[in-house]
DNA sequence: CAAATATTAGAACCTGGTACTAAAATAAAG
DNA sequence: CTTTATTTTAGTACCAGGTTCTAATATTTG
């Protein structure tokens, strides 16, 4: 053995010595995703054992290569840029009459909460009421005028956000329509808001 | 040569030919756009050249080997993600008064407009206004309660958006803050906001 | 036709590994 | 204190997907 203490270090006697199988493999884990760029060979330099042991334990832990780490979050960025350049609305809208009404389910996640709280920050439940309202206006172009709204409870991290959205065309003014968006947690109003949006008709 | 016609295709009088350089060009950057984690060799099959001349175009076209297509795309999409988990605020606060006055930046960037339009999606410029309203206010816990919001005119791709925010405590309630969110693009003023915004003073 | 340009072939080498065999070093059990 | 089991290290062959370089053919152009 190369390292560990003067006499070869037996047992855990001496202050610089390796960890033990378990600890190293936590370490392991926690330098890879720390920076999930490093190659095996500077992972010896930080755990002090052989380029066989990272290996062995990169393969009792389920660890892919840094080859394949790459390319898996190259695919998933991919993915998720395609996927987010095809999300127009925030939300999955499961009914859609257009004109009339609307539905949209959007889900609480880590990234639209405050850390501290874990309360969703309002512009999230505001972006699925209006990309909803905007969505359910049958038209080519469809903008936001104005919006009077109201957060009537906070929204948890991992809730469901149901929101329905009436439209109530404004009679004189042809230009401008009005949306009525409730949003709900199980059977909780938890935002209320009305919408005008300017829409394209006649154009 | 191994493709081309009978007569191993002298000129291009035969319909299966090879492209020209200026073709294949084109078409290798269209190919490896459409699918970044094509290989080389299977390149040679799509173009029917050998593998030398694919190398030797992605030279000259500056294009990086598969594998640096790879890093290159996890790398952009690790810094994304940390940097959108750190995003406690849409757009840049650059001035910021507690309990007082803010300012913040924000530049309408693709993913922020409809493809169609080209104009900014208008929850994004209501996020800005939210996220300065509640980040002005001084408390552990600050919440958007109601908002009355004026979109006065659209907002395009490109444009820096200055959001200035006001606050304007109300003097009867104790537990709310009222905050006016002006936002402009220039001298413009293309957007404006009546937050009320929850606090947790005295809790 | 000759000269210039484009294409192909092939070998040596590189990184960051896998797969496998085998020998040490260390720990645990009898 | 041995013997056995586990852990760690060493070393070789091999792989994908390249780069770099030299050299030989095609093909096009003047």
């Amino acid at each position: 053995m190369k390292n560990g203490g003067f006499h070869s270090g037996r047992r855990s006697c001496f202050v610089i010595d390796r960890l033990s199988k378990k600890d190293r493999h936590q370490r392991l884990i926690q330098l890879i995703d720390e920076n999930p760029f490093v190659t095996d060979r500077e992972l010896t330099r930080q755990l002090k054992v052989s380029i066989q042991t990272i290996r062995l334990d990169r393969m009792e832990l389920g660890i892919p290569e840094l080859r394949e780490r790459m390319k898996q979050m190259a695919e998933h960025s991919y993915d998720q840029v395609r996927s987010l350049s095809l999300e127009e609305v925030i939300g999955d809208v499961v009914d859609l009459q257009l004109d009339k009404s609307g539905i949209s389910i959007f889900e609480i996640r880590e990234e639209h909460v405050f850390s501290k709280t874990r309360i969703a920050r309002g512009h999230y439940v505001f972006a699925q009421a209006n990309s909803l309202a905007v969505a359910v206006i049958n038209d080519e172009i469809a903008l936001t005028s104005s919006a009077d709204i109201r957060f009537l409870r906070q929204v948890h991290l991992g809730e469901k956000c149901i929101a329905k959205a009436y439209v109530r065309s404004i009679p004189g003014q042809k230009g401008k329509a009005k949306v009525e968006v409730f949003t709900y947690v199980a059977d909780e109003m938890v935002f209320q808001g009305n919408f005008v949006i300017y829409r394209s008709t006649g154009e």
